[in-house]
Formats: structure tokens, C-alpha cells, sequence
DNA sequence: TTTTGAGTTGTTCGA
DNA sequence: GTCGAACAACTCAAA
């Protein structure tokens, strides 16, 4: 404590989780007494995977609101870029705060600059807290009868399903105290999150990125969408997905208000327990992807199944730039892949669709397509894409079996009937197939035998 | 330790 | 057109 001028301030480290609503970190920071400083660091070091466009771009509004939502409550965001411990010790010791609160992050490297900085503080007489913002329940908090992590989903859900409870939102912060001197911030403008030259976000207006677009997001799924949801998630055609993930991603919505959201609708009868079931596992996969990747931290790079390594995959880069840019000439890749661009987004069923084609019909790597999800998709999670590319590939821990390959007509039959999701992004002009599918099918088996056996 | 049942999302073929 | 079986083998989780 420095002074007689009042307590020394806190700084509020945002992570993955802009938003002040049921933010336990924002919570903590506000009964504390102190003086609040809310710091957003851009991670820009060793073993982290540089940011996609489309996650950058949505950074950037999400920002943008945060910092609105802020200068309410008489607080302002500090921005600085670098390594995670550097860029937070430096406003500590500038501002000489006695504490630091930061919802954390799950991911191996992130977690690995969080106790780095944990350390640095720590040791300089720092205290540190750290919460949980971002999932039900974080890794290694499930564990089976031998004390050991599920590797399967639906024994990871038996296990965790039965512990949800509805709980109690963490309070909204009112007005926070201001420390008598702001620390310099950079400027969001400088650091360039926005694509220019050439600007290719014009589709992404259909998003909101920010704390109040989340909240609307949620409440729109719950009162239009929920009770169908079961069934009209796996149809191209209806939107009928909750469209919360990229919100979820960046922690605009916590998965917990989710779960509140629609228990009260199930309970007050606005929907089925079915459907609300069908949407709190999707809520669970990403709470045990987030668990896979702290248990493999090379998901995002290596074959879970090493039989995969072997594999011999197909270096086809005419054919990759096809899937890419939607010239496959099969009219629900195409119309997936071209939403993707478009929009940043393509619905679960699509991106089942494409990646079964990509590593199926193409042969090709899911690395590859890993990457490309990566750099296009708003709602891009390391863990949740590196786990579902594994699954699609079949070299994942819950693997389908490798004769399951997706037949992108039939899907196209079941998914979009009357053919309007193809008709709106891939209406015109429609190459010729690049495979066929059938001797493509062949192929793909006879490869993935010769690897496996 | 051994056994047993089961595993997000499918396709094809033949009766 | 509809239906059921076959398509491999393996790993995981629990009893």
C-alpha cells in the first residue's frame, strides 16, 4: 500500500472473458474496495498461435464494447500488446497495484504465460486471484472411478451432466473507484485487428460482437429457437443452431448464464427437457475438449491415434485451394465453404459435410483444414476445432469408425432438402466435380486400412 | 484382473 | 421403397 491516499489499486485482467455480467473476476474486483484498473493484454508470444482474421476482427468489436461498457461504470480499459507476465507486471508496477484478478484460460500455453505472470507478481509481492469464467467445469474436474479423465464424451457427460446446477449469477459491478492516475493505454486502431486492403468483413454484419449482442443472441435462441433445437440443428436450411459459440468463445456470455437461460425456459414450459438437454451437451463438449486438450496439449498438431501417422495423406494443393474457396463442385461443400468466408461461420452439420470431404474425399491432412477453420471461423477455439477436425479425421480419441464417410449428396439430401442453403451461397456457377465420390470413397478405405493395420 | 458393453453425428447393399 | 445387416477393430469405462 503506497500512501495515505486510499487503498492501492487492483488490476482486472480481462482474458477470455469481456463481458461484466456473472464475471466472478469483475464480481471480486469490485467488492474489493480498490481502486479498478481493467487491463486486455494481446498475447503476443512463444508456443501461442497468432489470432485468425476472423477472431481478430471479432476482437476488436468485442473490444471496442468492453471498453463502452467500462467508461459506464467510470473505469477505462487499458490495452497493451506482448508477452502475457511482461505487459501485466509493467501496469502493476506502474500503477503500483497490490493485486491482480484474472479469469483464466485453458489452454496449455495460456495457462503456461498465467502462471508465469502468477510467479512474477507473486514474487513482488503481488496477490494474485484467479477464477473460473469460461466453462462448467474446467480440466481434471471430471474424473472417472479410477481418478483418471474421461476419453470418450458420453462417459464424461454421465459423469458431469448430474452436477449442474442453475447457481446464482455473480453480481453486476456499479460504479467502479478510479486510481488517481490512469496508466497509458495503446490504441486499439494501432493494433490493426480489422482486415484492410482488402476489407473482406462486409458479410460478418450479421455478428454483434459485444457483451449486449451476446445477451440478445442468448435471448433469442432461448425464445425462438430452443424448443426446435434438437432437430433443426442438423438442418443447412433453418438456422436453427444457438449461434452463441463465437460470444462464448471471447466470454461475452458465460456458459453458466447459458445454462441458467434455459433451465428457467424448460422450467416455466417454453421448452422441452429434450431439447435443453440437446443443447447443455454442447455446452459439455466444450468443457471436454478444453479437458482433451489439457490432457494432450498436441492436439492441435499430432494424431491422438498414432496408427495416423502413417497415413498417407495427399499433397494436392490445387485441390485444397478448391475445398478452400468453395470449387469442389459439390454443391454443399461448395455453399459451406463459401458461407464460411462470407460470414465466418458454417453450421456443425456443414462443417461435419466439408471435413469429412477434406479428409476423406481429398485425402487430405486435417491439419490443413484445422488451419483454414483457424484463420475464417469467428467462433475458432484451439480446442474445439483441433478436437472435432481429430474426430472427422477418425485419428481422434473418440473415433468413429474409418469406413463412416460422409456421402455429400445423401447429406445434402437430409440436411438441405429443398436445396436453399445451396442455392444461397452457391447459387451460380457450379464447377465439375473435382473426385468421385464413390472411387474417392475406395480410396480413402484402402489408405486408412493400409495405415491402420 | 478380467470381462463386458458401448462408442455424437454414416453408407451401402441386398432381401 | 423400406428395412436390417454388414461394414473392423480397438479403446474406454465400469462392473
Amino acid at each position: 500500500m503506497s500512501g495515505g491516499d486510499g487503498p492501492a489499486p487492483l488490476v482486472l485482467l480481462f482474458r477470455r472473458d469481456l463481458r461484466l455480467t456473472d464475471n466472478p473476476a469483475v464480481a471480486a474486483a469490485a467488492a474489493s474496495g480498490r481502486p479498478v484498473i481493467p487491463l486486455f493484454v494481446l498475447h503476443e508470444g512463444e508456443g501461442v498461435r497468432p489470432l485468425g482474421g476472423a477472431s481478430r476482427w471479432w476482437l476488436d468489436k468485442s473490444l471496442r464494447a468492453l471498453a463502452t461498457a467500462l467508461e459506464a461504470t467510470g473505469a477505462r480499459l487499458v490495452l497493451r500488446r506482448g508477452p502475457l507476465a511482461e505487459a501485466a507486471a509493467a501496469v502493476v508496477r506502474g500503477a503500483g497495484a497490490a493485486e491482480l484478478m484474472f479469469s483464466r484460460v485453458h489452454e496449455p500455453a495460456a495457462a503456461a504465460a498465467e502462471a508465469e505472470m502468477t510467479r512474477r507478481l507473486e514474487s513482488a509481492g503481488v496477490e494474485v486471484r484467479a477464477f473460473n469464467a469460461s466453462l462448467l467445469h474446467e480440466p481434471g474436474q471430471v474424473l472417472n472411478g479410477q481418478g483418471r479423465p474421461y476419453q470418450v464424451f458420453t462417459a464424461y457427460w454421465r459423469a458431469a451432466r448430474p452436477t449442474l446446477e442453475p447457481g446464482r449469477a455473480f453480481a453486476e459491478p456499479g460504479r467502479l473507484p478510479a486510481p488517481s492516475t490512469w496508466p497509458a493505454s495503446e490504441a486499439l486502431d494501432d493494433w490493426g485487428l480489422h482486415p484492410h486492403r482488402p476489407d473482406w468483413s462486409g458479410g460478418f454484419a450479421v455478428w454483434t460482437p459485444g457483451e449486449a449482442g451476446a445477451k440478445a443472441a442468448l435471448e433469442a435462441f432461448v425464445d425462438q429457437r430452443l424448443a426446435d433445437y434438437a432437430a433443426r440443428r442438423d438442418r443447412l436450411d433453418a438456422e436453427g443452431g444457438s449461434r452463441l459459440s463465437p460470444h462464448l468463445h471471447w466470454g461475452e456470455i458465460g456458459p453458466a448464464q447459458a445454462l441458467r437461460a434455459v433451465l428457467t425456459a424448460v422450467h416455466a414450459g417454453e421448452a422441452r427437457g429434450g431439447a435443453a438437454e440437446k443443447f447443455l451437451a454442447e455446452l459439455g463438449w466444450r468443457d471436454f475438449a478444453a479437458d482433451l486438450l489439457a490432457q494432450h496439449p498436441h492436439l492441435p498438431d499430432r494424431n491422438l491415434r498414432p496408427q495416423f501417422d502413417r497415413l498417407a495423406w495427399r499433397r494436392a494443393p490445387a485441390e485444397l485451394a478448391a475445398w478452400r474457396e468453395g470449387r469442389t463442385g459439390f454443391p454443399v461443400v461448395d455453399a459451406a465453404m463459401r458461407h464460411l468466408r462470407a460470414t465466418g461461420f458454417m453450421p456443425n452439420r456443414a462443417r461435419m459435410i466439408v471435413a469429412s470431404f477434406l479428409t476423406k474425399d481429398l485425402l487430405i491432412d486435417w491439419r490443413e483444414g484445422e488451419a483454414w477453420f483457424w484463420d475464417c471461423l469467428v467462433d475458432a477455439d484451439l480446442a474445439s476445432n483441433a478436437m472435432n477436425w481429430q474426430w472427422a479425421a477418425g485419428s481422434g480419441v473418440d473415433a468413429q469408425p474409418f469406413f463412416r464417410i460422409f456421402n455429400p449428396s445423401s447429406q445434402a439430401q437430409s440436411s438441405d432438402p429443398h436445396g436453399a442453403y445451396v442455392r444461397r451461397w452457391a447459387g451460380e456457377s457450379l464447377a465439375a466435380p473435382i473426385v468421385d465420390h464413390a472411387a474417392a470413397r475406395a480410396r480413402a478405405l484402402e489408405a486408412m486400412k493400409r495405415a491402420g493395420g
